[in-house]
DNA sequence: ATCTCTGCAAATGTTTTGCATCAGC
DNA sequence: GCTGATGCAAAACATTTGCAGAGAT
């Protein structure tokens, strides 16, 4: 395939830059604000309304995707990832990637229900909390 | 044990019995404003605030649960419903329950995780939804 | 030079809170 | 009559939007 990887639209700006290498070395669901604070490193101007506009841009053009936690608010990460699930730390707050998923969920539905998609959420401890305690 | 079912604290009123009767009647997941709504035939002068604190009291009385789905504000269902997971109307958004559960989720977590709990949440249409269209 | 992107501040939508009044006990 | 509960409006929060100026092409 020749698609280029990214099919990044728009003006390339160091907000728009810092936000992205933000996500690529993330290795989990961010929230806007988890990137603001990571972002302003890189450009301590950086405002927030800035990152929500972006974060909103790259899930457009499916660099990123989004991830919804119950009770949460809206995470991202990146869009290339397969098919997997999540994990909430009940200690720290933050949420990490589950590879893999049990496949067939056959929660026996009752009648006249129509299943297209399942999403799976696992509560604990994360290793650092775990381990802390 | 001698503990009473219903360890209802508080006073007696009209807001709080057309609260209760609202979720003894819904059988399913009850968005505030859902509860207003149906709350106000009873109670016409009912305000959200009002349906806000007495929600969060029933919770704490054990009378309700709150229930998260992903991205989406909570809903709060009879607490003494046994675990199930829910269902997702992607047309109408309603939330529905679905009884049992596939058990066992052995998600393979990586090592380290130790997961406590787990979410399940169902997306599609339901019954009413799928025989629409 | 053009036109998009950004930062700031104001607007929005939702849930919470302060307070005077109302009502259960 | 006390004291907790309610309704209203203001406050708190999180997210979105308007706009003038900065910056990419």
């Amino acid at each position: 395939m020749i698609r280029d990887e990214s099919n990044v639209k728009g003006r390339r700006t160091s907000q728009r830059d810092a936000i992205r290498a933000v996500f690529d070395q993330a290795g989990r669901p961010l929230s806007p604000q988890e990137v603001l604070l990571a972002a302003k490193k890189r450009v301590p101007r950086l405002g927030i309304a800035t990152v929500y506009r972006t974060v909103k841009g790259f899930v457009d053009e499916h660099f990123l995707a989004t991830v919804d936690l119950p009770g949460e608010p809206p995470r991202y990460e990146l869009a290339k990832l397969s098919h997997h699930h999540h994990f909430h730390c009940r200690s720290c707050g933050k949420a990490f990637d589950i590879p893999g998923c049990p496949g067939h969920m056959r929660l026996t539905t009752p009648a006249g229900f129509v299943v297209e998609e399942h999403e799976i959420v696992l509560y604990g401890r994360c290793p650092d909390c775990a381990k802390g305690k």
